[in-house]
DNA sequence: CCTTTTGTTCTATCAACATAGAACAATGAA
DNA sequence: TTCATTGTTCTATGTTGATAGAACAAAAGG
């Protein structure tokens, strides 16, 4: 496993990679989730879904500022960057996660 | 020309395809445009796009709820709908548009 | 009617991206 | 060391969607 990762500094995260990153299904899956537990690592939110599919997409979201992975010895936790996110952009964070669903949809 | 546009009732405007549209450059360049401008035609903004293009992404922009398109005439005016998305998802477009551009960018 | 302007629809093409299997890497435990 | 667990990386595949040309449609004016 990559010993680092990278995590954007709050500058460098910018409007259209961030909306990019929401404008799916299951990462918006994995953000509510997230937003519910807090914490959480890969493994358990996978659903039914490959594992390679669900790191691509902790990757983009990381990426794109909006979650930080934390790693304790094989498990890599990740939580949302919203301190940060609210500071960059005000109240965008807060009205996607005031309409989460309800669940986390299985695969299909 | 369609004699009607089919705008969506404000219950209707879901989140994912609301970012969906949201998270394209040229969309996003139309809203802040539309945002500075308050109302305009497709030819307006085409910036040396192709009517086609433009056409699509104001397609997209109005099945997701975010402007409503009037007739008038020979030009179909486009407004922001700003007080329906306000009322459906506060702070989401204010949050956006507080980000906007600069400029709408030409095409290259 | 003919022409101009505006914008849509049709169609094709191309690129970006999500999906997913397989191999690999890293940690911890037996 | 050996094995299991976790997650990444590599690679391929398939689908979605943006781009754009061409034909079409509607309105207004001459």
């Amino acid at each position: 496993m990559a010993a680092l990762y990278h995590h954007p500094a709050p500058e460098d995260i910018t409007l259209l990679p961030l909306l990019r990153a929401v404008a799916d299904p299951v990462r918006l899956g994995i953000i509510c989730h997230l937003h519910g537990l807090k914490e959480a690592n890969c493994t358990t939110l996978l659903r039914g879904r490959p594992k390679s599919s669900m790191s691509h997409h902790f990757q983009v979201l990381r990426e794109a500022g909006i979650l930080h992975t934390r790693v304790e010895g094989v498990q890599h936790r990740n939580t949302l960057r919203l301190d940060v996110l609210e500071d960059r952009f005000p109240g965008l964070m807060a009205s996607i996660l005031r309409e989460c669903p309800t669940e986390f949809p299985e695969k299909d």
